[in-house]
DNA sequence: TTGTAGGCGTTATCAG
DNA sequence: CTGATAACGCCTACAA
């Protein structure tokens, strides 16, 4: 691979000069820019971003933290990143913590001296970024919060708006006669979760509906969890009639625990998830979410991040995506119920906005 | 950060004598070496990957090239070149080519001159990578190849026994008592979808059975592929009482057409995929599949990548992994069949090396 | 407008 | 065994 320098002689002119065309940090006489041009054309010169990185303190990497990329939720998040990334001449370096926050420091100490660009992060659990990230700001780099926030996150951030998403599938199954109504929650130390609930809760509230302690269930964001905390549900006195599933694998548990206690998803029991996978489409029946892009949670963080690494001091940005209520066949109006508002099994598949 | 030089300073020694202990390149002396690790025990010093990078020649960056992280057949090959770069103190850079051989080439020439010690490459379709990496190898960077192999490809690979993986299924539907067995490929110029046709076509030779060509239909590795082919299969005379789909996307979308078109799965039609996806737990009914570990395939070759690293001119490996077939709901001996050999519908989940 | 030279933080060579 | 010192390739004052 050939160097600077080479180009140099190859042109005929000083290193200095190499650097100032391509980096176009000073007017260059035409017929000089030009031997350069070409010198770098005939070599196919590239230039170290090693060593540019060394000497600029910044690299054009990008860096992402995720909990798991094998949780069908992520991918979309890191090839939103990475496609903005990717025609913004950066890379994007990805590393997975489990939720384990001891990974997650292992994960920023390390990747510090990559001196990255930027740094996108979806916290662990306990994570305590805001602390944790202090060193990256210092130097420089662009540090953005993404799904669910760690406690006094001051930073950007992206994330969407849970709780009207989680209220819009609510007063959907209300508005459809249900009265009883259930939620399985993630963990209640997410802010995420916490914010579904909330959105659960004022919805339910604004219907003048009560709903039981018992009614609320909390569990862990995957199929077992929703599996054991809907076997529970379905024991119940009243039993409810519907299930509010606050992500998309819980209700994959939720919907074997109806199947294998010998219940109908729809007809014995509504569910709607949330997240809005590509596997709700393959289940039986197809499964109603809250849909939410992943791929633009992951893409506006990206250009968060690239838009603060030309611009230091533009004040935080908090950006909100939007959620999309997916209705498929696993809701329908409760079993006999008078109170029936809205017509039975919907078949097609109907957006509602949030 | 403190640098090699504050340490030196802290440590009343030479910074020479601290990189030696850093990197164990020669033999200090105990009390030396004891101020020299205090020292940077209390600044928390880390050396500088950019510097040393650019010193070495050489970077502890992983880089890793694949179709799109969207399908579900990547993540857990990510996952597992992570897993091992991670426990080894190198980082992973992820790419995207769609598939498409240009973005592939951009990549491969963006990501030099990083100098990442290992590049571990999924071809994209009509990938020329012999040529394109042979900058990365004269470079000294381990080049390892995965999944499929382009043209004339000499270095090391990791694949799996597709050949063998689908010649365990087909053989295990022969075995059912089925006749009329079709196959949906993908895309033929992959060495994948090629080696599985192989295996499939071998079993049915070894059982003397004749698969009429329009039994066998190719197509995109995806829903909408395996749903247009089924449509057309569903629709000979005599209709086929099996297919063996070469991966679970292509299974998904015949599942959709055999459903669309009243019939039932298995009890019309026998259906078996490939991949052994998560999602084929969750479709009713449960698919049949021929498991390959994409995890494993991703954390061999990183293996393989670092193996190189150490020892430059070891031989060439190629290793192939093996295939494990996983019989669900979606197979059954085929209807009103006198020849029926086996029992009917397995309900439980079992295990058939191949 | 162009060239020169110092230094970014390491590693590695070579004296002492 | 330890300490100087020269690269690695690039950017950027500063000088010409």
């Amino acid at each position: 691979m050939a160097n600077m320098k080479q180009i140099a002689e190859l042109a005929g002119v000083s290193l200095g000069t190499v650097s100032h065309v391509l980096n176009d940090t000073a007017r260059v006489r035409e017929p000089l820019r030009k031997r350069v041009l070409e010198a770098v054309r005939t070599t196919g010169y590239q230039p170290s971003q090693l060593a540019r990185g060394l000497r600029r303190d910044k690299t054009n990497i990008l860096a992402m933290i995720i909990p798991d990329i094998l949780n069908p939720f992520f991918p979309g998040v890191v090839r939103g990143a990475e496609d903005v990334a990717f025609s913004n001449g950066y890379r994007l370096v990805l590393c997975n913590t489990d939720n384990d926050h001891g990974k997650e420091v292992m994960h920023l100490n390390a990747l510090r001296t990559y001196l990255p660009s930027g740094l996108i992060v979806i916290p662990s659990d306990f994570s305590d970024l805001t602390a944790q990230t202090e060193s990256y700001r210092r130097a420089g780099s662009a540090v953005v919060c993404i799904d669910r926030l760690p406690r006094n996150w001051d930073g950007d951030s992206v994330t969407i708006n849970n709780a009207d998403g989680a209220a819009s599938a609510t007063s959907y199954l209300i508005g459809l006669g249900h009265r009883h109504l259930a939620v399985i929650t993630g963990p209640l130390h997410l802010t995420n979760s916490q914010d579904r609930l909330k959105g659960f809760k004022r919805a339910a509230r604004q219907a003048g509906l009560e709903v039981p302690p018992n009614y609320l269930q909390e569990t862990t964001f995957d199929r077992a969890g929703g599996y054991a905390k809907a076997r529970i549900l379905l024991k119940m006195i009243p039993r409810p009639t519907a299930i509010l599933a606050c992500n998309d694998m819980i209700a994959l548990g939720a919907l074997l625990a109806i199947r294998e206690a010998g219940l109908h998803c729809p007809e014995d029991i509504s569910l709607i998830g949330f997240d809005g996978l590509d596997l709700t489409e393959t289940t039986t029946p197809q499964l109603s979410s809250v849909y939410q892009s992943s791929y633009q949670l992951g893409a506006t963080a990206a250009q968060l991040a690239l838009d603060r690494v030309e611009k230091k001091n533009t004040p935080v940005r908090h950006i909100i995506l939007k959620t999309e209520l997916r209705i498929r066949d696993s809701v329908a109006a409760p079993p006999s119920n008078v109170e029936v508002v809205a017509a039975a099994t919907p078949k097609k598949l109907r957006k509602v906005a949030s």
